[in-house]
DNA sequence: CATATGTCAGCTATACTGATATTC
DNA sequence: CGAATATCAGTACAGCTGACATAT
């Protein structure tokens, strides 16, 4: 082994940050949508219309939670369901404009929180730590 | 503003790198116990008995919640719960020796887990990572 | 007729609020 | 008696599996 106590220290300071991180992110969102609900949308203005299956796939559930999460986010006038002519069979959601609306806000404090969240550290260690978020992430595929 | 595209960056990859954590982790967890359940473990082991209030505080969760939690605990046999005669309103938790055991087999998971997540990263890069998060966490108190 | 897509029904798990012991 | 501690009761919400309707 390497450094044993390396990896030791790597994993409880891993850990820590992301306990915080999803103690914070709850918190924040508590009083408007749901995390899994604010996802979905992110999706949908990131890639236009989706099919529910498709929905199913990136947040990792069910279909029959996607039809909960979409009866949500359509009750609440933040997403619309779509028929997909050339195959009736499908159903794809689409943000509406109070959905954007809403995800506006939600940027906003989801920014602040980022900024919160990392202010101990410095520009050039934001930089940093940005750069090897990025990179571990991208080499994950 | 002083680079409007790198508090931008940071961001993007801040909530997709603690998205990813928590679909990873809540894999991990999907057999055994739940995630609150692993962490008032942990609380246990690190601290010792702790009361019920304590837990609560420590989990950010109410009362109820911490005694659902415990006899989840306690009916699988992972913790006990202690009188204290000097406040008999208190009850306290204590982790069992199967409780240590399951959290042993979790944390080689967990291990595992962080290993894997960081992979992307070589040694020195998990090194200045792990020094980054450090600093952010320590100076959030 | 078999497969694919989405929804419905019913179940479970977990957290919350408010009410209720019990003890200090 | 008022405050503190934990639990109980009831509610809400999100996810799951299995059954079902519709379309390919």
């Amino acid at each position: 082994m390497h450094e044993p106590t390396a990896r030791t220290e790597t994993e409880k300071w891993t850990r820590l940050t992301m306990r915080r991180w999803v103690a914070e992110i709850s918190s924040m969102l508590r009083s408007n949508l749901s995390s899994q609900q604010y996802y979905v949308l992110e999706v949908l203005r990131a890639e236009g219309v989706r099919r529910s299956s498709e929905i199913a796939e990136a947040l990792q559930i069910t279909l029959p939670a996607v039809t909960n999460l979409a009866n949500k986010l359509v009750a609440g006038g933040f997403a619309e369901r779509v028929p997909l002519p050339a195959d009736r069979r499908v159903v794809q959601l689409r943000i509406t404009d109070p959905g954007l609306e809403a995800l506006r806000e939600l940027d906003e404090k989801a920014s602040l929180l980022v900024e919160r969240f990392w202010r101990g550290l410095d520009d050039r260690e934001t930089a940093e730590l940005t750069r090897l978020l990025r990179k571990a992430m991208e080499k994950k595929e």
